[in-house]
RNA sequence: CGCGGGGUGGAGCAGCCUGGUAGCUCGUUGGGCUCAUAACCCAAAGGUCAGAGGUUCAAAUCCUCUCCCCGCAA
């Protein structure tokens, strides 16, 4: 089968691995443009880019979707199927029509729970236990389309949304290949979701890092994992931003005003939170690197009192 | 040339402004105490102060350049 693939981000990557190493003939490959990243303001390709350029295939990185120029290159591909995982753009009518057997979409959650461009990270911020890959064909919505297969995964305890996110991305993969055969067998029947069960994953922003100590412990553990390790959860110590990378609900009743230190010793550090107590395990202060408890502590010195909280300004 | 912070024994930091004996909290090693311990006590080892040049009687500290790291912003 003819296939175009589109993704970006090293979410995708697994997904085109898998597709090359399958018999398909992956006839052409669209990406986001390059952007300025890091300190510099160089440009930097998306990981999907790198490996289109290792293995030598049409690529395509238009600034617009909604072009005739860029539907006729893709017309030209002549695509049986176009497979998408997270290319962060949505596709209209006239690509998702375009196809014979249609555009199949590669999503990072047990649809139609969290739909939208951050599944990975709010599944873990609302505590689930489990989430999974959902592989459906596309339509205008907004990860709205009728699901075509569905496997799940455990969210371990120690899972933050950067461990969690590769193996989704691998079972991404696998799915996807799946998919696609059982397609061309014509044994598979979509299914239309549940828009009654249907919640949002928006995509997050910086300002979504900032902790909100009014909130539960264990939330705020959980906050922490998911944002990790983007947009990262932070607080501020004065007009200091502080990351906090690793955290531990505990079960010792909050004592003090939310976002107070509680407790310092030589090697742990709790905070007081709206209801328990947090332990911070790893933490990252302005213009250092991260660090654990211990090795911040033995360099700076705390003391139980102080408080946590967003900058006044 | 996007903005800013930093590089000091193995780790994390102070000292720099106002040049003049290398400091703190840990870790490591040895010893002691203890039923015991990540606890406590005693002792020891371990540093070209990122690198190069300059100023000076004297540079971790002041000046210039280079390398590396980090935060913001995207």
């Amino acid at each position: 089968m003819r296939i175009v693939f589109m993704g970006t981000p090293e979410f995708a990557v697994p997904s085109l691995e898998a597709l090359l190493k399958s018999a398909h003939q992956i006839v052409g490959i669209v990406t986001q443009p390059d952007r300025p990243k890091g300190r510099g303001q160089s440009l930097s390709s998306p990981p999907v880019k790198l490996v289109a350029q290792r293995e030598g295939l049409p690529l395509l990185q238009p600034l617009k979707i909604k072009t005739p120029d860029f539907l006729d290159a893709l017309a030209s591909w002549q695509p049986d199927l176009i497979a998408v995982t997270a290319f962060g753009r949505i596709l209209h009518a006239p690509i998702l029509n375009l196809p014979p057997m249609g555009c199949v979409n590669v999503h990072g959650s047990l649809l139609p729970k969290y739909r939208g461009a951050a599944p990975v990270q709010w599944a873990v911020i609302n505590g689930e236990t489990e989430t999974g890959i959902t592989t459906m064909l596309m339509d205008e919505g907004m990860d709205t389309g009728p699901i075509l297969l569905q496997e799940r995964i455990p969210i371990l305890p120690e899972d933050t949304a950067g461990t969690l996110a590769p193996r989704l991305a691998v079972l991404g993969g696998r799915l996807l290949v799946e998919t696609i055969a059982q397609l061309k067998a014509g044994t598979l029947a979509a299914r239309q979701q549940d828009h009654a069960q249907a919640t949002m994953a928006p995509l997050l922003k910086k300002e979504d890092g900032l902790l909100d100590w009014g909130m539960n412990a264990q939330a705020l553990a959980h906050r922490v994992r998911g944002l990790s390790p983007w947009p990262g959860a932070y607080t501020f110590s004065g007009q200091e931003r502080w990351n906090i990378w690793r955290a531990v609900a505990l079960h010792e009743p909050a004592q003090d005003v939310p976002g107070t230190i509680a407790e310092v010793t030589k090697h742990s550090l709790k905070v007081a939170t709206g209801n328990g107590t947090l332990e911070l395990l790893e933490i990252q202060t302005a213009n250092s690197k991260r660090m654990s408890v211990g090795q911040f502590l033995a360099g700076h010195r705390l003391t139980p009192g102080g408080r946590f909280g967003a900058v006044a300004n």
